[in-house]
DNA sequence: CCGCAAACTTTGAACGATCAAATCATGCAT
DNA sequence: ATGCATGATTTGATCGTTCAAAGTTTGCGG
């Protein structure tokens, strides 16, 4: 029924000990040329598979990796950590690690289930997403030396954050995307974000501001494009960079620039409201850039038969497909395997630090339709 | 750093034995009362947990679940996988069993991952999805008398499909949001499905064919309306009935509906062109049921000015609740939850087959603007 | 032809839990 | 008091792998 083929069996029919079998798989370099392609064969032919809860008993390494898997709250970008999830699985078996599914409602109930997962399936490694100021779970991952990469930057101010992450330019993508708008000979462009204070929020909101800003200056709109293909980046010194810079006077310009920009929760209501409100405030407006699909798909419905308005929104989510939004595309798939291949390269030395531990990815403006 | 506290910890802390703390655990009702409160003390003051991998050792129980995380084909309709495999982790946990993922590209590929698996990881049970005529893998899981649900009929005709198996009833599905549009005043409904020979196409096909012969027949409309409600059903015969009784009937007369249908590939521009169609052979058509959420979405964007047509989806995805369409949901977290049930009661008794191992759950329509 | 290093292989021990069987108490009838 | 069933707890053995150390073969200069 259940053949269960051990290491032993191997050597016997190899006619050779456990070790050497182990070793063949382990250490070839160890093993003669003769003898190891010898226990393949076996190893093949028998169908032989490492018993993993043995493996991990004694090297005390689970190859596993814990994510945790979010409640669908609005449900329209629901469908990215899908995607993530998906590349995260693939990526992570070519490398030999599986991924291990947890739920949690909060920070603290997530930090509860580490311990149990701990104790229990002792994963290698966590991967963390959807993760925002003065983060708990960073904190006490750190505190106890787990291996972890975020999926996010660190949005605290504190420079302690110092960990692995990954991130998708997000500012870059809405710049690209108020850029495409003033190419297309738009204006006045709006924006429609989130309350202050989340740390992807903002940065989005940021590209809008930098990109009207560079407009307004009369910049050169080709060169500066760099921002939006800027890829790895150096140690932790590079968060610095991303508030300063020329960000911080494209902030203040898109302050002075507050009339044309609404801040609310994420939400096809609340985006259709807050679009009819702007609007209706600047009748020259003709473009909105939204930080997020939903917010984008309410802009949408928000349109008077009379007057055309471009809508951008961001994640390019299968709604946005289905109605022809144009959207910014996070290249999931990418980031997913930065995320295990970082994980890959601190487990296998846990020791000396790796030199980049940051990546940031530029996403990628997917023109429809809406703009 | 990473304390690790084992049962001698716990049985040298408590000054009783291993096997007595294995006891207080696993058997509590061989330990004197007071010793094991004693003991419970102990475990959670150190926060003992179990190691897992030694237990699996031991036991050759590793208290996973293995699933497949599918590559987003159209996107639209992966958002239900993503709410399934939510409710099955927070269902699972509280089992005390965890969720493993995998990819496959395909059913051959898919066996050679449950090969990997079961030699290395060695996961109690696996769940199926999407299950299609002619399922490789569940012939090779029957086989090897491997513990499985399948989140989905066993579409096959043969008899042998005898395994447990969770469901939901698409055909109730659409013949509910059939009535909804009769009971609306509709009168001439298409409906817009995939190629015949998907099971679950050919389901949802069959409850719009019932609905329209039954209204046709002068049947009154709300007391066959028990067929939407039915829930569990008993051993394997269930599968004869779906195929018998009425059904046969409304197919026949559903066929001399031909005109009213048109069956298309999934995706949105099928979805448009089919209603486009469908609308344009027949002027007195004024409402479409979908088989999915992608093909309703076309049909929505096929309408014209002067002719309002309602419009009803299926799967009720993130999309659908975008753009206000009427569709059909499935109760996935039910459907979840029941997949873990199945999985559980069959894991702790693996000698006896349970009573009921199938499971058919009602969807329920979710009323938006489009209908 | 010996000795010795290098290359390769084998032999116990251990990881942490549970199973099975042995040991130790306890109560009760003889 | 003795024997004996019953209940509670303890003691070895074991799952399959890898580590560490010991053992064996091979090659080659002296």
């Amino acid at each position: 029924m259940a053949e269960k083929v051990t290491i032993t069996d191997v050597a016997r029919a190899a006619g050779v000990s456990r070790q050497t079998v182990s070793n063949t798989l382990n250490s070839p370099e160890v093993v003669r040329e003769e003898t190891r392609r010898h226990v393949l064969e076996v190893i093949e032919r028998l169908g032989y598979r490492a018993n993993q809860a043995a493996r991990q008993m004694r090297t005390g390494r689970s190859r596993l990796i814990a994510i945790r898997i979010e409640p669908d709250g609005d449900g329209i970008s629901g469908s990215v950590l899908d995607r993530f999830l998906h590349g995260l699985t693939e990526t992570a078996a070519q490398e030999g690690y599986r991924i291990l599914l947890y739920t949690a409602a909060d920070d603290r109930s997530e930090i509860a289930t580490y311990e149990d997962l701990l104790g229990a399936y002792k994963p290698d490694a966590f991967v963390l997403t959807a993760t925002h100021h003065d983060d708990l779970r960073t904190s006490w991952l750190l505190e106890r030396g787990l291996p972890f990469v975020a999926f996010g930057r660190p949005w605290s101010d504190l420079p302690d954050a110092r960990h692995p992450w990954v991130d998708v330019d997000g500012a870059a993508g809405t710049e690209a995307a108020t850029r495409h708008l003033l190419a297309a000979g738009h204006r006045r462009i709006g924006f429609i974000g989130w309350p202050p204070g989340s740390g992807v929020g903002d940065d989005r909101r940021e590209g809008w501001a930098r990109a009207l800003a560079a407009s307004q200056r009369g910049t050169d709109l080709t060169t500066s494009q760099q921002g939006a293909t800027l890829a790895a980046s150096q140690q932790g010194t590079d968060l610095a960079a991303f508030r300063q810079g020329p960000d911080a006077a494209a902030s203040q310009q898109g302050a002075a620039l507050g009339g044309l920009q609404r801040a609310v929760e994420d939400g096809i209501a609340a985006g259709e409201s807050a679009a009819r409100d702007l609007l209706a405030a600047d009748p020259e407006l003709t473009a909105l850039v939204c930080a997020s699909d939903s917010l984008a798909l309410g802009a949408l419905q928000a349109r008077e038969p009379g007057r055309p308005v471009a809508v951008i929104g961001f994640d390019d989510t299968p709604a946005a497909k289905a109605v022809g939004l144009t959207s910014v595309n996070q290249p999931l798939a990418e980031a997913a395997a930065a995320c295990v291949e970082l994980l890959a390269r601190a487990l296998e030395s846990p020791d000396a630090e790796p030199p980049s531990t940051h990546v940031l990815l530029p996403p990628s403006l997917i023109i429809r339709q809406s703009a």
